[in-house]
DNA sequence: CCTAAGACTTTGTTCAACAATCGACCGTAG
DNA sequence: CTACGGTCGATTGTTGAACAAAGTCTTAGG
């Protein structure tokens, strides 16, 4: 069984017992390379709103505000780009990505695919969800959104679809499934609450566990569905209206994005 | 209002029509970057077995037979990473991936999810086949067996797979399913003889597009399931046999490859 | 046989420089 | 005034050398 998970392995449950408590350790973050360290800090200055999209960033400047070199921050435009939060041009370099009405549909295509055949699997008896962790991540998602932590509501609520699409136990549905919800954030950038676009996505999503700790899993199927309709449809119409206000037809060149 | 626009209507026999021809151009190839002409030699010769799988490439030499730089050559290390041909991990370098059955299984498992999603949509109307697009590749492929070109038959026949995919008009899936025929790839070279492995798919391609044609989408959609099964089967056994035989247990340490 | 210290190799990262390309500015011609 | 064409400055693309950090191999010793 190869799993090919970059950390530590978890067949480690054998010999000198002693070390295993270790390993359950939430591994400190080991971000390796400047590079890696330096995506990550581009990353959380978009998803913070910082880097707006369509915002360009020029490679000189980040590099020498994150103190890399520029080729390091080469490297992690790269990295981000093939997140697709970036987009690139030939001589040009990146710019926050846009993300469009046409985007988000695309990515919702997907995750139907994904999630619907996730449970699909589960309720032929194929695989089996895993209950408590889904249900841990609803009750996270409920005290951040209790204590009105709403960044952080939105992101567990994406590790809670992930959750059930891991269930289908295929390294490569993860990670591109993973890289979907990862990009689904530049869509929330839109609202300027997002207690408006995640409120009541809680409240289902304890539902939804509630049907699948029941076993009522074909129930649990329909209401995924209808979940997801409506929260393509509740983006969709946010990035309708903010492109309409704010004239954002500053796209120049061309007329979509390149560097998919 | 003699606006050069890209594409002015077909009513170009009068005025100074002259330049409508040059839109049609087909664009001459860019392959811009000094990193994504190394990065295809290398993918060149992965895939004509010059390098095979197992492969350690190290920075220095990759740079000195390439010509270019020891950061180009990085950089091009990176999009063939994330193209899963290579595995990589820190401070060891990169290696050209080993496909294990397991990748097979879950290779397969995307595949069908795609592959059969763009015949539900057909049937179902929401999109259509490409019918003459499909029978030009299946004809390609045909002339290509018939000379004997089989690393082109093999080719040619992942464009045929692309292109029903391609029904489904969604951009990401596209990418991603473009990338598991170059995974995929990685298995056909364990095959010495590679008619051995696409010979009778050339014929079975045709029947497919016959039943495209022929608007029997049910009927294609059984035989496609029944393709992927087989073809599935075929390269898990062969790597099976090949890894019983040639001992690839050479894997080094730890159990898997890191990277994806 | 196994272990450990040191030498060697390869990767990670930086820096400075130059070539290639793009976009904007700015005259000139119609 | 607008359209065209060239110049210039800024940014990206790429190189080569250099050094630090981590891994691998060799060798000496228990």
């Amino acid at each position: 069984m190869v799993k090919p998970s970059r950390h530590s392995d978890p067949s480690a449950s054998e010999g000198s017992g002693r070390l295993d408590d270790l390993a359950d350790l939430p591994a400190l973050r080991p971000l390796p390379t400047a590079a890696e360290r330096a995506a990550e800090v581009i990353r959380e200055n978009i998803f913070e709103g910082r880097f707006a999209p369509g915002t360009p960033l020029p490679e000189a400047a980040l590099s020498k505000a994150l103190q890399v070199s520029r080729n390091t921050v080469r490297e992690a435009f790269r990295m981000l780009t093939s997140e697709h939060l970036l987009t690139y041009e030939a001589h040009r370099g990146v710019m926050v990505r846009w993300l469009s009405e046409v985007d988000v549909g695309d990515i919702y295509r997907l995750r139907r695919m994904f999630e619907l055949a996730a449970l699909d699997h589960a309720i032929d008896g194929r695989h089996e969800l895993d209950v408590s962790a889904i249900g841990d991540l609803v009750t996270t998602a409920e005290r951040a959104a209790a204590a009105g932590r709403w960044k952080e509501v939105g992101t567990v609520n994406l590790r809670f679809h992930e959750q059930i699409v891991a269930a289908q136990q295929s390294p490569r549905i993860n990670e591109v499934f993973r890289r979907l919800m990862t990009e689904i954030r530049l869509g929330f950038l839109v609202f300027t609450d997002p207690a408006e676009l995640h409120g009541d996505f809680v409240p289902r999503n304890r539902e939804l566990h509630g049907l699948i700790a029941g076993g009522d899993l074909r129930q649990a199927r329909a209401e995924l569905a209808i979940y997801l309709d409506e929260a393509e449809h509740r983006i969709t119409t946010a990035i309708r209206g903010s492109s309409d206000r704010s004239g954002r037809s500053g796209r120049s060149r061309k007329e979509g994005q390149a560097g998919v």
